[in-house]
DNA sequence: TACTCGATGTATCGCCGCGATACAACAAGG
DNA sequence: CCTTGTTGTATCGCGGCGATACATCGAGTA
């Protein structure tokens, strides 16, 4: 079965640009996801390890700084995609399963939306999209007890959760518009639309 | 030394209005801090196990369906704070550490204000106010570097996170606001706003 | 020249949260 | 009667995280 967790789509998404050593892939994560989602070496050494064991990264230790036949040098190992971690990568950016939009799924899949078709990325804002709906409605529900059995600092902070998921619905429609109208033809630009 | 976890201070809190049993600890908590931080059983009962063998609440076993004398009846066991536990809830909610402003620390302290006095509330407040302050220079800043350096979808993701910030920004500031004018006693509501 | 500091780089350890799962008692309703 | 749902306790393995250790190297500075 071997289903691709976040950590390893987000690293095979990584070194489909280039390969990269374990510090680089860490601090570029950290820059692409955001401030958030920073991810720690207890992760992604293990992670990597795992990743070489089932044949998606290589680990290439041609040492740059081999010098003078010394002693046991090992440092500096850069990790490549191999031709399975390829071929994995571009069916997990196809399938795009249910479980693409769930929280701290999302984001990631969204950072490689560069790399799927429009297709696709239109599937996963809508189902972004409407898993958030339930959850809308859910929480939109629950305030009214809340608001009932609770105290006014309980209440603000589920009301002002409910608002943050509405602003995303906002986003996502925005998303989804702007995906829709290049689809249509108008041009071929596959930018959103990045309004400021 | 001890430090107390989120999550044995959101069960202190819990605990402090009532005893309860495991099954309804998760059930509350799911329902006061929202849907998401749902808390699973393989988190809660080593926790409570910790919290016992560390003093801080009492296992009530007194069976309510202990019927007829029958064989090994052990279940329904209702959790109570000690004399400790309550000491430290005290202490807990005085101090509001410098990690009352972590992502996901804030909520729990935040639905614990009604236990708070108002100083404490404002420092909380005012701690999480300038961490995220902190966080939008970061990201505003970094945006500029995605820009140049990612795709127009990483960028997006980045505006996006940037304007979450923001927003809650904003809502604290309200909310401190409203704190102070409590403060300066234009009348006894403990209540924020509730704008809706 | 030597010294220190910060970035780069690999790696592990223990703690603990999570999802899945198992089990049991009991109430309601078809 | 039998299935379904709720209440209830409990554990297991997986894996992420924070802390930490250690090594190398370039640049600035005393």
């Amino acid at each position: 079965m071997a289903k691709t967790d976040v950590l390893s789509l987000a690293i095979l998404g990584m070194l489909a640009e280039q390969p990269l050593h374990g510090y680089q892939i860490r601090k570029r994560l950290g820059s692409e996801l955001g401030p958030f989602r920073a991810l720690s070496y207890g992760s992604l050494y293990p992670c990597l390890k795992r990743m070489v064991a089932s044949g998606l990264i290589a680990a290439d230790e041609t040492d740059a700084s081999a010098v003078r036949t010394a002693g046991s040098r090992r440092s500096k190992i850069a990790y490549g995609l191999t031709a399975e971690g390829e071929s994995r990568l571009a069916e997990e950016l196809a399938n795009a399963g249910a479980s693409s939009w769930d929280d701290d799924t999302f984001d990631v899949r969204f950072s490689l939306f560069t790399k799927t078709d429009s297709a696709t990325r239109l599937r996963i804002l809508e189902g972004r999209r409407s898993r958030l709906s339930e959850r809308l409605e859910e929480v939109a529900e629950g305030l009214q007890r809340v608001r009932e059995r609770h105290d006014a600092y309980t209440t603000e902070l589920h009301r002002h959760g409910l608002e943050r998921v509405e602003r995303e619905v906002e986003w996502l429609d925005r998303l989804i518009e702007n995906e829709r109208s290049a689809t249509r033809g108008d041009n071929p630009s596959t930018a959103p639309a990045g309004n400021n």
